[in-house]
DNA sequence: GGACTCACTTGGCGCGACGT
DNA sequence: ACGTCGCGCCAAGTGAGTCC
């Protein structure tokens, strides 16, 4: 669940409610009302816009907002009456959440909006609205208001938090924001949909982002993407097709330099030679069944949250069978 | 009464003007 | 040529005023 929670009571506060990706969009003014709908749903996890925490002494800024406008995010001092005023409810929100056993994080929609490459609602609403169903969410009203959208985002990292795919921007007292990872939308949906055994859709997922990349990308995504053709081709005991693919993989990803997108492409590469040996065994006929454990592990560079990696191939990962819903489930 | 606009709050940054 | 100063902009929110 995200909150875009406003300072006053007397104000609407916008909520969302999200599943798999699936929106629903609720106002609500009082304290009361918004924890009626937290106990009404349960949500694992509420994404709350606001502070969640005071700056040190009498300074306006604490240490993850210096650290966001560090790196070009304008963010907003908290040491005035308004944002102190939402500061506080954000606080006392918090705590009464946790004291009922729910999960609370704080994150930042504008910023999140930023690092996404989406438009901030003030300067093009229709656009930002846009660019959330491009990243997969589904249900967003036409008529939402600004409110809802910036719940809608702060669901959507909230998702990404449950995903692993998220840094924390610690604000030296225990918190801090929870950001989208500054890597490409698609190329970390791309990871998510790799990681759940989804090989067919993190493959086009990919390659959407292959399209238009340049080198050394072009050939770090191409790595990527065989790696997932030939999971593919493992998962159907065809042996000489992917000891081919993961050939062409070792060729593309040495071409790399030894970072990329926050992956450890020389880490990567290690891992898939591990991979060539057991599916060598395979095309050989020295082994019989395929070790899974062997399947590269993609992991990205400043995710704080641990992830579940699935190893066998997803049984609804099929590009024919309705391809539409399966992505607005999954992505 | 709801939707909208405007002015105001603090802090940091970029840019142009000016001084040495 | 380089340093410094000050202005304007902007971030998210409130609240007053205006219009329909």
């Amino acid at each position: 669940m995200g909150i875009d929670l406003s300072a006053s009571e007397r104000r609407d506060s916008g909520v969302c409610l999200m599943d798999n990706l699936r929106v629903r969009t609720f106002r609500a003014k009082r304290d009361e009302e918004i924890i009626a709908l937290v106990r009404k749903f349960r949500p694992k996890l509420v994404a709350i816009d606001a502070p969640l925490s005071l700056p040190l002494s009498n300074e306006g800024l604490r240490q993850c907002d210096r650290e966001l406008l560090k790196r070009g995010v304008r963010v907003f001092p908290v040491n005035f009456r308004a944002m102190k005023q939402l500061t506080e409810r954000g606080i006392r929100l918090k705590a009464l959440l946790e004291a009922e056993g729910f999960k609370v994080i704080e994150v930042f929609p504008g910023g999140a909006q930023d690092v996404l490459g989406l438009p901030r609602k003030r300067n093009n609403l229709a656009g930002l609205r846009e660019g959330l169903r491009q990243l997969g969410l589904r249900g967003v009203k036409p008529d939402a208001t600004h409110d809802e959208i910036d719940a809608v985002t702060a669901a959507y990292v909230g998702w990404l938090y449950l995903n692993g795919l998220v840094e924390l921007i610690s604000d030296g007292q225990g918190g801090g924001i929870v950001m989208p990872l500054p890597y490409p939308p698609k190329f970390v949906s791309g990871v998510s949909l790799y990681r759940k055994g989804f090989y067919w859709h993190a493959h086009e997922a990919w390659e959407e982002v292959w399209r238009e990349a340049d080198e050394p990308y072009r050939s770090f995504l191409k790595g990527l993407i065989q790696t997932a053709a030939a999971l593919i081709q493992c998962d159907r005991g065809k042996w000489k097709g992917a000891l081919n693919l993961i050939g062409r993989v070792q060729r593309y990803l040495s071409r790399c330099p030894p970072k990329l997108w926050g992956v450890d492409v020389v880490n990567l590469l290690a891992q898939v030679r591990t991979f060539h040996k057991e599916v060598s065994k395979l095309a050989e006929g020295r082994k019989t069944q395929f070790n899974w454990r062997v399947k590269p592990r993609i992991t990205l560079e400043g995710a704080t949250v641990p992830f579940k990696e699935r190893l066998r191939r997803s049984k609804t990962d099929l590009p024919e069978r309705q391809k539409g819903v399966m992505l607005a489930n999954h992505v």
